[in-house]
DNA sequence: GCAATAGCGGAGCGTTCGATCCGTTATCCT
DNA sequence: AGGATAACGGATCGAACGCTCCGCTATTGC
C-alpha cells in the first residue's frame, strides 16, 4: 500500500553510473547525482542507504553489464584465439570512439578509492582475476586446440593481457593519442602471434 | 626583512606531495596538508596560492625528483638493452615493496584529475610522451648498436613499455598479488628479448 | 469513501571544505 | 635601539558537503 515510486532502481543506477565513471567518487557530489537521477535526496538515501552505497551498487552494475559487454566472448566455454585478439584488437582501438575517456570504472575505482575504501580495492581485485581467469581460459582452450605451441606461457599471458588493458584504460582516461594505445595492444598480438602454431586454424595476420 | 620562513619551501613540498601521492587531490583536504607540512592555512596559500596550486608544485617535484629517479638511466646517453631490461625488470618487482600502493603519482592524477584539470591531464600527457622518448631513445640506441633484429619496430615497442608500466601502476596501487605485476613485466621482457639480435653483447637470460 | 501507508519534494540540519583575515612575534635595516 | 616588515598562529569566513526530516501527495486495502 502507500504511493508508488515514480523511479526505476535499475534505471538510476544506471544514471548514477555514468556520473560516477566519467568524474570519480568524489568529484560527484550528492546534488549532482540526485539531479543526475532525476529522484530527491530522501530517495537516495532509502534507496541506497548512502553515497557510498550508491557507488557500490553502481559497481555491481558495471560489473553485470559492462564488463560483460567487452568480455563475456572470453568467458564463454568456446572461447579462443579469436576472441582473445578480438579483444585486444578492439581495445587498442578504443581512443578512437567518442567516450573513451571514461576509461573504465574498475580501474578508476582501483586509483582513486581503493587505498581509503576496501570494498572498492576489493572490486578492482575481483575484476583482475576476473579478467585473468577469462584470457587464461581463452588460452588453455586455444592450447587444447593445438592453436598455441605447447610451451606457451598460459598462465602468464592471462595475467599479461589484463595488465596491458589496465595501461590502456589509464590512457584512454588521460585522453593520451589513441595511436600510443593502438601500438600497445598491437605489441600484445605480437606476443600472442609469437606462441601461436602455423598452420591450418592458425592465425590471421596481425598488423 | 621581517620575520624568517620557519619551513624549507622545497620540504613542505615534499611531505604534501607524499600525502597526495598515498590518497590522491580530493581525498586530501588543507588541513590535512597543513598538519603534514608543519605549516599554517595563511602560510600554504601565501606560498602556494591554493590547494590547486599546492598540487600542480607536488607533480613538479615528483617530475624532477621521483621520475628521474627511476627512468634516468634509460634517458642517460648510453641507455640501451641493459637499461630497459634493469627498468622493466625493476617495475615488475615493484609490488614486493613496501608503499607500492603508492602507484604513480603522474599514472593516479591521469585517473582522477584528467577529466576535470586540464593540467593534470596535461602533466599525464607529458610523462607518457617521456616514457615512449626514453624507451625510444634507449631502443634507437640498442638498434644501432646491433643488439636488435634491423626490423624491430622501435617506435612501437616505445609506446607498449610505457603502457605495461601504467598497466603495472594501476596493479601496485590496488594491491594486487605482486605475482600479476611480474608476470605482465616478464611478457614484456620476452617480447623485448623476441627482437633482440643473439650474440656477443647480447640478451642475459631473462626468465 | 476513508483511514493507513509509502514515496515525493525540498528546506535545512551539522559538518567540513577551501580560503581569508588579523593580532602577535620574530627578523632586518638604519 | 627602534621602526618597518614579513611570517606565524589560529579563529573564522561563506559555500558546499553528505544527509535527515517533515508536510504533502498519491495509492492501497477495507
Amino acid at each position: 500500500m502507500g504511493r508508488r515510486k515514480t523511479y526505476d532502481r535499475e534505471d538510476v543506477t544506471g544514471r548514477a553510473m555514468l556520473l560516477f565513471w566519467e568524474r570519480g567518487y568524489h568529484a560527484t557530489s550528492t546534488r549532482d547525482l540526485t539531479e543526475a537521477m532525476g529522484i530527491n535526496p530522501g530517495a537516495l538515501y532509502a534507496e541506497f542507504g548512502s553515497k557510498e552505497g550508491l557507488y557500490l551498487e553502481t559497481v555491481k552494475r558495471y560489473e553485470a553489464t559492462v564488463v560483460p559487454g567487452h568480455f563475456a566472448s572470453l568467458e564463454a566455454p568456446g572461447a579462443s584465439l579469436e576472441q582473445i585478439r578480438a579483444v585486444l584488437t578492439f581495445m587498442g582501438g578504443i581512443g578512437s570512439y567518442a567516450g573513451s575517456h571514461y576509461g573504465c570504472l574498475l580501474c578508476n575505482a582501483g586509483i582513486e578509492l581503493a587505498p581509503t575504501l576496501e570494498q572498492s580495492e576489493a572490486s578492482t581485485a575481483r575484476f583482475l582475476n576476473r579478467l585473468t581467469l577469462a584470457f587464461g581460459h581463452a588460452l588453455g582452450n586455444a592450447r587444447d586446440a593445438g592453436q598455441l605451441l605447447d610451451d606457451a606461457p598460459v598462465d602468464e599471458l592471462a595475467r599479461f593481457f589484463p595488465t596491458v588493458l589496465m595501461g590502456i584504460f589509464v590512457l584512454a582516461r588521460a585522453r593520451i593519442d589513441a595511436a600510443v594505445m593502438r601500438a600497445a595492444a598491437d605489441q600484445a598480438l605480437v606476443r600472442l602471434l609469437s606462441v601461436t602454431r602455423p598452420g591450418p586454424g592458425g592465425p590471421a595476420p596481425v598488423l
